[in-house]
DNA sequence: CAAAAACATCCC
DNA sequence: GGATGTTTTTGA
């Protein structure tokens, strides 16, 4: 009796659900296996009513009533997560203040992505030729005879014949069923397949990633140079090394910026297609990459922001290529941002982190000054190509008739483009026909029933639709406030409007308008900029779709339309992300040949962040953005985490928030403002309050959230509260 | 008065 | 996050 107690093991399991601590199960002891049962490894235990994959955690077992502890089901110790992703885990919780179930959740798949691909159905040559030899079947058999087993499908359409040409000639016992294994989903990268001749800076670049890699352990680098400089080459060569020392690597780019012209580059240098994990991927193919990536067999992923949370066997290079793209934060579920995270993940596994961008976020940047970072600088641009010329139009003097929104200078320089046989860009970062409408009798305008915004009309879809929660409806023939009919207005312009200005003005060119919600998918983006590259478009209209590192080359012109949109919020970041954007989109002109040039309509042609674009001074830019945030004690110089309280009741939610404020620790070292109304103050129907809660810089705002709201009651009804520690965005 | 909806609470 | 038990709402 006393040895079976013994014998008893029990261990602790995290399990992908919302709570924080782990739970303790038994384990029988016939499913132990040989190894023993290491902490890191998945198993399926009964959890309430059902039962779902778990990993055994180094915790404590802390709960004590033994006669309520279940069993393990199943252990799968061929698959196991390293000591450092478990690591991961723990410290993005304990920073986000999210529970660790929940970001568990984040890396693990369902049961069925553990199970091993299914093999294929064949057909081989397993008999006699038959008695009756039609033709059909004549050509099936000369596919056939080599012996070789292939798919129905392929013989199909090699012999062009019908299934029931196959079927019978099974039916007859020529052909047979085989199995053939799945096919592989990546090949093997070569580290040296195709070393590229790299110019004298690319050279002193890589020359310091190698640099870090001989000298091992954690480095964060920012690879800092303009578009066209040759940064995808320098880390490819940070990859190489990698894959040299038997590492895997990841690639992390922003959701849209995953382009066959990416893809096709990687190939060219290693000679083989990464593997990819973006959105797109159906749930088998996402439980396949898993898997591979799982068993070291995915030596490289190229991938978006959750990509991060891939069970690496033994990770060993990080590159978040335009980090400073807001895409890479997740503000939902766990609010966290994969770059700062992917700093962390290098950082507990010791290895390189290489941050990429033309326009790297102020806080990088900062990092990279102070000496955190290696500060690897591209200075040309790859080949001698110049830089694009800026020019600001000054929309108060050289504004366009009314009801257009091109300035007569643009036209003239489009026109010039034109003429040349080359492309032109019209950038502005508003999707839809107008952002607001209303109605000239009375003055009626159109609101989201359940948000605090404009209704956004889409006149190729004939909507009203907002862009934060998604409602849409129909443009109505008449004012549903006084009954007026036809005497509705639009107001400002989106991409559609500017189009539709194009398309009178040169109604004989090709026009192509890039908007996320004119394009569905990663397919459908990747060939319609393929299509532009190729040259298929005169003039392109766009969102900031086309902002992100694409080359077109025969575009030498790019113009603004609204250079002023953005900056006007009170936002931390207005500067910065308006700098980002227009230093990201002017880049797109004039990449392989010649100079291009970009047009900046503004309204503001004095405002600083204007004044720097237009001279092409960016270290300006970084230097009075830092002077800002410095003076305002702003990150990166302070520390700031935003909670926001939302509720269905209005009061409610204020009360809360009023009530977490009456909590803040006595004496404590941060500032807490607010509660305020979000800036979107209503949001699919919620009532939304923010608090502000700002630290000096080295402050631990994690653990002192963590105290402070361990002391607040819990939200009641449908008040929420969420953590955004670090926030990016403060819409 | 009962069905439906909203709410709260566990999950080893 | 999801299943379950509990309370509140609502409507013929």
């Amino acid at each position: 009796m006393q040895d079976l107690l013994l014998s008893e093991q029990i261990v602790a399991v995290l399990v992908p659900v919302y709570v924080d601590q782990s739970y303790s199960y038994r384990v029988p002891e016939h499913m132990v296996p040989s190894g023993g049962l290491r902490p890191g490894m998945l198993v399926r235990v009964p959890l309430g009513p059902r039962s779902v994959l778990g990993v055994v955690w180094d915790d404590d077992a802390q709960f004590k009533d033994a006669s309520r502890l279940k069993d393990i089901e199943a252990i799968f110790d061929d698959f196991c997560l390293s000591d450092d992703l478990r690591k991961f885990v723990d410290w993005i919780a304990s920073y986000t203040l999210a529970q660790r179930g929940m970001v568990l959740r984040m890396i693990l798949r369902g049961e069925e992505a553990l199970q091993p691909d299914k093999p294929v159905k064949a057909i081989r040559l397993v008999g006699d030729v038959p008695n009756r030899l039609t033709k059909a079947r004549s050509q099936i058999l000369s596919v056939m005879e080599n012996g070789l087993a292939r798919s129905k499908k392929e013989v199909m359409e090699e012999a062009g014949v019908s299934s029931a040409a196959i079927d019978g000639l099974i039916k007859a016992g020529t052909l047979g069923y085989c199995e053939l294994p799945p096919p592989a989903l990546f090949e093997e990268p070569i580290a040296d397949f195709a070393p590229p001749t790299l110019s004298d800076s690319q050279q002193e670049a890589a020359n310091e990633i190698n640099a870090c890699f001989e000298a091992g352990g954690f480095q964060g680098m920012l690879l800092d140079g303009v578009t066209g400089s040759g940064k995808t080459e320098v880390y490819f060569e940070a990859l190489a090394r990698c894959l040299e020392k038997g590492q895997q690597a990841l690639i992390l780019v922003p959701e849209i910026a995953l382009t066959n012209a990416f893809l096709d580059r990687f190939t060219v240098r290693f000679g083989a297609r990464p593997a990819e994990w973006h959105s797109d991927l159906s749930q088998k193919q996402k439980n396949r990459v898993w898997r591979e990536v799982a068993k070291g067999k995915a030596r490289v992923v190229v991938g978006a922001r959750s990509a991060l949370m891939l069970p690496f066997r033994d990770l060993g290079l990080i590159v978040v290529d335009e980090e400073h793209d807001g895409a890479f934060k997740q503000e939902d579920r766990v609010i966290y941002n994969a770059r700062d995270m992917a700093v962390v993940r290098g950082h507990l596994s010791g290895f390189p982190v290489i941050l990429a961008s033309a326009t790297p976020s102020v806080e990088t940047r900062n990092n990279a000054n102070t000496g955190r970072y290696k500060h690897i600088k591209l200075t040309s641009r790859y080949g001698g190509f110049a830089m694009p010329d800026i020019r600001l139009v000054d929309m108060r003097s050289d504004s366009p008739e009314k009801g257009r929104w091109l300035a007569p200078s643009l036209v003239n320089a489009v026109n010039e483009t034109l003429e040349a046989g080359e492309q032109s860009l019209l950038f502005l970062n508003r999707r839809g026909y107008a952002p607001l409408t209303l109605c000239r009798s009375c003055g009626h305008r159109f609101q989201c029933p359940s948000c605090s915004t404009w209704l956004v009309e889409h006149r190729f879809r004939k909507l009203l639709m907002c862009h934060h929660c998604g409602h849409s409806e129909p443009v109505p023939p008449s004012c549903p406030s006084c009954g007026a009919e036809d005497n509705l207005v639009a107001c400002g312009p989106g991409v559609e409007r500017v189009a539709e200005e194009v398309a009178e003005r040169w109604p004989d060119r090709r026009v192509v308008i890039l908007s996320s919600d004119l394009i569905h998918g990663v397919a459908q983006l990747r060939a319609e900029l393929e299509a532009i590259a190729k040259g298929e478009a005169d003039i392109v209209i766009g969102t900031q779709l086309v902002a992100k590192g694409h080359n077109f080359p025969a575009m030498t012109l790019v113009g603004v339309i609204d250079a002023d949109l953005g900056l006007a919020h009170g936002d931390l970041r207005a500067g910065e992300k308006v700098f980002q954007m227009l230093a990201q989109v002017t880049g797109r002109a004039g990449r392989m040949g010649g100079k291009g040039r970009g047009l900046l309509q503004t309204h503001a042609s004095d405002h600083p962040v204007i004044q720097c674009l237009s001279k092409g001074d960016w270290e300006g830019f970084y230097t009075y953005e830092l002077e800002q945030r410095q003076r305002a004690q702003m990150p990166p110089f302070g520390r700031l985490a935003a909670l926001i309280i939302s509720g269905e009741d209005r009061e409610a939610a204020l009360m809360y928030g009023r009530e977490l404020v009456r909590h803040v620790p006595q004496g404590s070292a941060v500032r807490v403002l607010g509660p305020a109304e979000a800036p979107l103050a209503v949001l699919r129907g919620r009532y939304r309050f923010r608090l502000l809660v700002w630290a000096e810089r080295s402050f631990g705002i994690s653990s002192f959230l963590r105290h402070w709201l361990g002391q607040c009651p819990t939200p009641r009804g449908s008040v929420r509260l969420q953590v955004d520690v670090d926030p990016v965005s403060f819409v």
